[in-house]
Order: structure tokens, then sequence, then C-alpha cells
DNA sequence: TCGATTTATAACTATTCGGCTATCAACACC
DNA sequence: GGTGTTGATAGCCGAATAGTTATAAATCGA
């Protein structure tokens, strides 16, 4: 079992690395394979592959094979529940001045 | 200067940790010390100053002296950035099912 | 001024992260 | 079945995290 303290924990680990913020991002135009979740990065395919797993591991990210290829599809329910936390906290930022 | 990406990276990763997340719920009652903030945990007090280090590099705590003590208070602005940067997806979780 | 309180800093350790190169496994296509 | 493509895994490295204890600095109160 996940506890929700664990995958926040997870879900923002996963969001402080730019390099993982860009991958969700182009996955929102639909899936990709990790060869092109690779291409724009100048960065070796293996450290794509582990930037992948912690999205995986938060959920952000699922899987499924086409032939050889890895697609990767966006998967954005966790971070409904990163709002959720931080909208608790709305009326603090919204009270300043 | 500090950079969007690199604010988003601090806040998220400051966000990361449990002991942090707790750390933020004390303040929404308002300012304290930092014995008040570490009395709850069991974890020593230069542990709870380093992470205060990290919320206050995220932008999430400010300090003022209070004669010895250093009171600690709760500044949410960066929280706003985060929500702003996540509701770029919620078509995405919204769509789900 | 002396002692107590509060907090930060230094130094150390173990673990995780973020990158690399080298290599292995799975699959498609002759 | 051999070859090429795709992606994962292993092992290495340096830097950053998360904790510890010991100590220094700042302030208050007597």
């Amino acid at each position: 079992m996940v506890t929700a303290t664990q995958q926040l924990n997870d879900t923002f680990a996963a969001l402080a690395d730019p390099t993982r913020r860009a991958i969700l991002g182009r996955l929102m135009e639909g899936e990709a394979s990790v060869a092109e979740l690779t291409e724009p990065f100048e960065m070796s395919q293996p450290a794509i592959s582990k930037h992948l797993k912690y999205l995986e591991r938060a959920g952000l990210v699922s899987r499924h094979r086409d032939a050889q290829r890895r697609m990767c599809r966006l998967e954005a329910a966790p971070m409904a529940q990163a709002v959720g936390w931080l909208e608790g906290y709305r009326e603090h930022w919204e009270a300043n001045y």
C-alpha cells in the first residue's frame, strides 16, 4: 500500500526536476516513445529512462508496449492530489498585500 | 536573479519532504519559533534548522528576530506559482476516469 | 557580568540523485 | 536465424540530502 504522504513525497519530488517537467509537457501533446522523449535533450537515453522511472513511481506516467517501443502516456491524476494539498494554503497566498 | 524554473525546482523540492510539509502546516496557525517547530518531531534542533533553510530558499518561510528567538512565518506565495504550473494539466486529470 | 536560552554552524556519515558508459534483452524485418 | 532498433539495467562518479553530535554566537535576566 502507498500512503497519501508517500504519494505526495513522490509527486513533489518528481516535479522538482526541470527535465521531468519538460517530459510531462511533451506528453501533454500525446503519447511518445522513449526515443522521442530523449531527442530534445542533450542527455543520454539511460538518463531519460531514469527520469521516467521517477515519473512512473509517482504515477505521473504509464507505459505500454508497441513492438520494440515503450510508449509513455501522461497520467495527471496525482497532480490533482498535489493541487488538493496546496489548496489548503490558498487563503494564505491570497491574503497577501 | 532567480528564474521561474529555479523557483519551481526549489518549491517542489521543499514540498517533497513530509517534515517540511508538517512545518508549513504548523505555520498556518501562526508564527512559531524554531524551538516550537522542533518540539513535535523526534528530531534534533539542527535538523529542523536545515529544513527551515530549504523552506526559506524556496521563499515559503520568512524569519525575523524576537529577542533570542527567530520567529518563522509562512509565506505561501510560491505555492500560487506551483498551482499555476499544475493548472496547465487540469484538463488531463479531469478528462480521466 | 554571569548564566541560561535559543539558534546557527561545522564536521561527520549514510543515502539518494543525476549524469555517464557499457552492455543486455526484446522485438521486427529480412 | 542473423541483424538492427529500442529501451532497460548495471556500475561508476560527484554532488546534494537528511540526519547526527559538538560547539559557537546572540540575547535576556538576574
